[in-house]
DNA sequence: CAGGAGTA
DNA sequence: TACTCCTGG
């Protein structure tokens, strides 16, 4: 779910323009994998699916999201994840029990008829397993968009990317990545619009995060950023109990950090997960290639294989690679 | 989520 | 043009 550190990034979650967006996008592939296969349903929470039954809503999801971005003139890379620390056992099992229940909980919501109950417990049922990370990178390959695998933590590698001037900033709906010092995350980079969020219409656009001006505003350090997050809970440890971000900051602003923790949970040791988020396994050698997408391997895929629509892919592959045919029209990939 | 059709 | 609604696989 990521660390709960939302009340403290109020007035440092900047609006951003797509003009200003224009880079290297060191997308945090798990959690764009996880936003389309959770949303992209029926109203009864039923996934696309192809004529064998595989999922195929996030291939729908890559695909157009792809175009938009190269339209904007962002270049993309996808960083998934490696394997997970020890320390992300408990997370990884809670998420799984999660997952169990949503199943369970769309079954029955759809012998009641409740759809829109069904379509809530069907997002949580969301995984995303090895055939939608197999096919997502397949796509992504045929597409030209490069991709990485991070030996840990996507979010640690995307964080690396920047730093190292690779990426210009980290895409995730997370916060995590500013704990692994992202200086720059961008949320929501998706085409705004409206969206219905618990009912109601809200408008949804990119909004941006820089590291140093929040530690800066906050007067603060990362480090004291990740002990706020210790003590409210991180995918690599419990939080304590009835310790929110805004007693967790007052706490750590106060030096109290250890005293509370020596309090409530004796028994826990900080220090590994201190130590994961300021210097977590990355690796410093990737260097990401875009090349021009291949139509025919889009085509294949997606037409042949998963039962698209061929209309609809002509139509997506005429924005990103323009056929010699076509009239006028700019071509996106004169710039690879 | 994103695109497109339908509507005003 | 702007907005709502529906569908995609």
């Amino acid at each position: 779910m990521g660390v709960p550190i939302r009340p403290l990034l109020e007035g440092y979650r900047h609006p951003v323009g797509w003009e200003e967006l224009k880079g290297v996008a060191a997308i945090d592939a798990h959690n764009a994998l996880y936003q389309f296969i959770s949303i992209i349903r029926q109203p009864d929470g039923t996934p696309l699916k192809d004529t064998e039954g595989r999922i195929t809503s996030h291939l729908s999801g890559i695909l157009f999201r792809t175009a938009h971005l190269l339209e904007k003139e962002i270049s993309p890379v996808y960083i998934y994840d490696g394997s997970p620390p020890d320390l992300k056992q408990k997370t990884i099992s809670e998420r799984r029990e999660v997952r169990e229940a949503g199943q369970a909980n769309w079954e029955d919501a759809l012998r009641r008829g409740d759809t829109e109950a069904a379509y809530r417990a069907a997002m949580a049922s969301s995984r995303i397993d090895h055939a939608i990370i197999g096919s997502s990178q397949r796509l992504l390959d045929a597409l030209g968009i490069p991709w990485m695998q991070a030996p840990s933590e996507g979010e640690a590698q995307s964080a690396a990317l920047i730093e190292s001037g690779v990426a210009t900033y980290s895409v995730s709906q997370d916060y995590d990545s500013l704990l692994f010092g992202a200086s720059v995350l961008v949320r929501n980079l998706t085409v705004s619009g409206k969206r219905r969020i618990r009912g109601k219409q809200q408008t949804i656009s990119p909004e941006r995060i820089y590291l140093p001006e929040l530690l800066d505003g906050l007067s603060m350090t990362r480090e004291m950023l990740i002990d706020i997050a210790i003590l409210v809970g991180t995918d690599f440890n419990d939080g304590i109990y009835g310790i929110g971000p805004k007693k967790a900051e007052k706490i750590v602003r106060e030096g109290r950090f250890d005293e509370v923790l020596r309090e409530k949970d004796p028994a826990f040791d900080p220090d590994p997960v201190r130590e994961f988020f300021l210097s977590p396994p990355v690796t410093r050698e990737y260097r990401p290639e875009w090349r021009p997408p291949d139509p025919e391997g889009v085509r294949e895929m997606l037409i042949e294989e998963y039962g698209f629509s061929a209309d609809r892919i002509s139509g997506v592959l005429e924005r990103i690679a323009p056929s010699r045919s076509s009239s006028g029209q700019k071509r996106l990939d004169q710039w690879f």
